[in-house]
DNA sequence: CGTGCACTTGACAGCTGTCAATGCCGGTGG
DNA sequence: CCACCGGCATTGACAGCTGTCAAGTGCACG
């Protein structure tokens, strides 16, 4: 619970970077419909200047101001509350190319502790742009909304794995999520990629204690259902994993016929 | 898990009554903004015909085609997912003037059981009805999305609580949730309110099971911090249940300014 | 080479699940 | 009116998953 001290950096890239980058955001919306080059455009159009925090850094604490959203570009992060009690729970890991901080959007004081876990860079997105982008075009808009609702399906997941399933399986599943989001992220490519989350932090997302998150980790690899080098993590049989995580698998309806239309 | 049969009911009532009623739904939005005249006509036009289902009926199951939307008029319904093992775990206990089934909108099938507690009345929301929304309509289409946050808030919350907390802080959290549910709905006016709801299907919400859910039950009983006649809940002090609930209060920003400007 | 952090392990307690039995109550058929 | 029945609530006994406390190990870093 100690707070570090850090600077803020200025990359000192241009625009233009990170407009390259937005792609990695259009990427996510575009699991919903194939995006136009004006909704990419206007994307692009809603973000500020990049800046770069180190590891372990706080970006938004619960309680502050909720004035603006995020967008991460690099690193990962990690969204949290704490608990009256002082505990914390891991609400979502945030990978390069997700809006940050869009639960506080109805609230004057953000809901969500912000914080860095890698190295990160990010863009301030401001409301009023968000505002911009409904008014002005209406299947982004839609596809923002489409976005929400397939966070919820996440939590709603996340929400049965916690509260019904031991947590053997509630690892499994968290590991195999993460895999799956890296490779759509174009991260990992193979059936192994790196975490850079401590077994203290991964037991605050699925709601266990440290030490039995090692104990868990510890019975996952003896059972041969994963294999640990340092922080990679690989899958002899992924569908076994993800069999034992007894989560469903969700399908997108890619460019459903009741979409608005998209914009010119 | 046995699926009781049952027959649609037509109600026989006129749209007109559906409309006097879609102020329910209204109000749910104008948590975040005052509505004006042409919002509301709007979110009219969306509903058709209600229909009656009895107690502990199926609207839609898991893997239904998700070709609509539905509005709850009248009675409980609550959304649940099944596991592979066969568990179950209740995902949202929806009150009058909810919308049901949105978080299945990006997929082809639903990815939750909706299913009546009591007797409900339902009305269908197409998909494209939506979509017209958002096409004509950029601050109500805000409000949707605004809507869309706030279930994120709600299902972080209990996230939270099923995660980190004990038994009895969570029964605590969703009594109290309910509670207030109630009284933003005009449903409840004290601290006390009728809860219909089996302890098992309570415990597939907080994540215990039927027995322990039970044993919590009579804990808090015990201890003063409710009282039970038949299926009247009273709270003799909700501040003390809060406070034993752990969990954060949340005050939403009404009438932003960075809002997109309301309809004519 | 000392320090700090994360990981690991053992011992033990306790919260929660499971199994089983009982009681209560409203609805139903005789 | 009364016996029967099914669903739900309640309770006891016991097992086991998970949390807590404590100590040791390994590794990166100054």
């Amino acid at each position: 619970m100690i707070r570090p001290q850090y600077e803020l950096l200025d990359t000192g890239e241009s625009l233009h970077d990170v407009h390259e980058d937005m792609s990695l955001s259009a990427s996510r919306f575009a699991a919903f419909a194939d995006m136009t080059a004006s909704e990419i455009a206007a994307l692009m159009g809603i973000v500020d200047r990049p800046r770069d925090y180190p590891a372990n850094a706080t970006i938004r604490n619960e309680g502050d101001a909720a004035n603006q959203l995020y967008f991460l570009r690099a690193g990962w992060v990690i969204s949290s509350i704490i608990l009256s009690d002082g505990t914390r729970q891991v609400l979502k890991v945030h990978f390069p190319g997700d809006i940050m901080g869009a639960p506080s959007l109805p609230l004057a004081a953000s809901a969500e502790n912000l914080r860095t876990v890698t190295r990160a860079t990010v863009c301030i997105v401001s409301k009023a742009a968000i505002s911009q982008i409904f008014s002005t075009m209406p299947r982004l808009a839609m596809l923002f909304f489409l976005a929400a609702q397939e966070e919820r399906l996440l939590l709603m997941d996340r929400l049965s794995s916690i509260g019904r399933q031991s947590g053997l399986s509630r690892l499994a599943g968290f590991l195999v999520h993460v895999h799956d989001r890296l490779r759509i992220a174009g991260i990992s490519v193979d059936t192994s990629f790196e975490l850079p989350l401590s077994q203290e932090l991964i037991g605050d997302v699925i709601g266990l204690s440290t030490v039995h998150t090692n104990r868990v980790f510890k019975e996952l690899t003896t059972r041969g259902l994963i294999e640990r080098r340092g922080r990679t993590i690989s899958f002899p049989d992924i569908d076994a994993v993800r069999k034992l995580s007894g989560l469903p698998e969700r399908v997108i309806d890619r460019n459903a016929p009741w979409l608005p239309p998209p914009s010119p």
